[in-house]
DNA sequence: ATAGTTGAAAGTCAAAGAAAGTCAAACTTA
DNA sequence: TAAGTTTGACTTTCTTTGACTTTCAACTAT
């Protein structure tokens, strides 16, 4: 009935519990675990998600690790249907002006780090000889304000 | 975890904490932390680079030693330098965020500023079927610069 | 003095080791 | 049968190690 990818959701939720971030070692929960390390990855990505509140940050090598970090996914509805909703789609730069200053307003960012952002967004910092300037705007907006849950 | 490596990091930044610059001896160096002398190069060449505003300057033979100091650059030639030295290449992760300190350390920018273009420029915020990342990268930064030089 | 020798540094580079990531095939189960 | 799960081979990234090279200063012998 519960699978192993279950059971692995479960303990990493109990260690997630009091706290607001976990770093793992992939290995040593395989090995504890029984299964392939790669089981890890699956349970990560199926069950740790932008969208359910969870963000993963991880190093290669030795040394390595994986940080698993809680976000405030109710504390903000608009950043909320921003990732869930309007940043799976591509945007537009003017879409994503609309968007940093909404986020201004809402005293979510400075007015200095919009203006710094907007030169990021430019379609000139953007460009490349590949077309895909707005799935990369949208990309990156998405990734700031998930960090940005993840910091309050 | 942390690594060796991470352990003489902060070992050279104390040294470094109140002065603008040290002599290493590399062999004794390795000998306290029980490593490979080289490791101490691969510290220095991974940790103590010159976006990150260090100088390495070493002799050989007899009374040999490594001398490793803090580089305080004027802002507008830091600025000119990154435009047309460093960025015209691909920028990896580690050594933007390198970039980002500095910035934040000349007043550039502010720190939350930094924080957010840390999240935009995360390999998770540019990664692409396509592998451009570090171009993306540099392109981005340079284009901030850019802007920045100009709006004052 | 001058050239050559020696030993004490530091540098280089590639191989080995230690993580984590990817992806598709095989397996399960509703 | 379709969706979700499990596994394992292969890849990528970062670190550690060691064998070999280069440089320099001090010492020797002429």
């Amino acid at each position: 009935m519960s699978t192993i990818s279950d059971i692995i959701e479960a303990f990493i939720l109990e260690q997630l519990a009091d706290t607001d971030y976990i770093n793992l070692s992939r290995n040593e929960l395989a090995n504890f675990f029984n299964c392939a390390p790669s089981q890890i990855n699956y349970v990560l990505s199926t069950r740790f998600t932008a969208p359910k509140g969870f963000l993963v940050e991880s190093h290669r090598g030795g040394g390595g690790y994986i940080k698993l970090a809680k976000i405030n996914l109710d504390k903000n509805e608009y950043i909320n249907e921003l990732i869930s909703d309007i940043l799976v789609q591509d945007i537009e730069y003017n879409e994503s002006l609309q968007i940093l200053s909404n986020l201004v307003d809402m005293n979510i960012i400075s007015e200095d780090t919009a203006t710094v952002l907007s030169y990021a967004l430019s379609p000139k910092a953007l460009a490349m000889p590949i077309k895909i300037e707005n799935k990369q705007r949208s990309n990156i907006l998405k990734n700031i304000l998930i960090n940005i849950l993840r910091g309050r």
